[in-house]
DNA sequence: ATCATACTTGACTATCTTGATCATGTTTGT
DNA sequence: ACAAACATGATCAAGATAGTCAAGTATGAT
């Protein structure tokens, strides 16, 4: 599970949609790219690439014309950052052959091992927590 | 964490000269690479290269000359997937700059511990207890 | 109608990492 | 001396990643 800047931006851009969704509860205003790239400084054409594939995912919605933008399509409670992370094509650490001995045999189960923590920790993250947690100011959940 | 062909040589590498220190309990017999490379399928001057991090790290040493070859220069009980996947140089998944609002940093924290969840894993991996477990043949050791 | 806004689509480029190779040396046992 | 085996540095191809560009289409406002 690799976190690439591709997976950052569109996690950042799935949180910024399910708050506005979140404060203005009429379904009437779509949040325009411009407004996301600007308060998280992400690359203007890179976002669209990145909604492009969320849309594709059935993550968000699309409303096209002046005054369109995009809107979240699915309760923010219903999705977690794995969710968001596989959608974009994070691809897998260890996409090996098949092993050719015992002992690479067993690597590769660390290997996998590995990745499915990994990925609980991001399947247990689920948007509406996030957001949660960022309006009540909580510094740092995980304690060292 | 990455888990490239690097890492997974090296580890083959390493586990493959921790079982040949075990066998023969006399040091005078370092192993060549040429050894290593016919036995699990790595490119030769690839492992080359390998060794000489694993050296530099001082996981193993070098003999050179004719009878020349590697030796592991630790303990098989004391060294883990970590230390070898961190001594490869395995970069990071995440080296992002200094969050500029507070969805990126608490988005940051979660990459950080979906990090160190795998690092946990890998952590507790020591080589000493997959060659045992090689050797009493176990199939898988992850019960899903 | 027309204009500005904003999404759509597809192609394109630069840079980096990864996996791998090669050539040329140096050391050492026999 | 000779062959086995490591040492070192340069180099290369392929793929992924990050980011850009240009031309087009839909829609609300005036």
């Amino acid at each position: 599970m690799v976190i690439s800047a591709r997976v950052h931006y569109a996690c950042l851009a799935m949180l910024e949609l399910a708050m506005r969704s979140d404060e203005a509860s009429d379904d009437s205003s779509p949040v325009a790219i411009r407004e996301i790239t600007d308060r998280h400084n992400i690359p203007g054409p890179f976002l669209v690439q990145i909604l492009r594939t969320l849309r594709a995912a059935g993550w968000v919605q699309s409303v096209r014309g002046s005054q369109g933008g995009y809107r979240l399509s699915v309760d923010p409670a219903k999705i977690t950052l794995l969710d968001i992370a596989e959608a974009i094509g994070c691809q897998e650490s260890s996409a090996r052959a098949t092993p050719s001995t015992q002992l690479d045999e067993m690597l590769g189960e660390h290997w996998d091992e590995a990745a499915a923590a990994s990925r609980r920790v991001l399947g247990e993250a689920r948007l509406s927590d996030i957001l949660e947690r960022c309006r009540h100011g909580d510094a740092s959940m995980f304690y060292i």
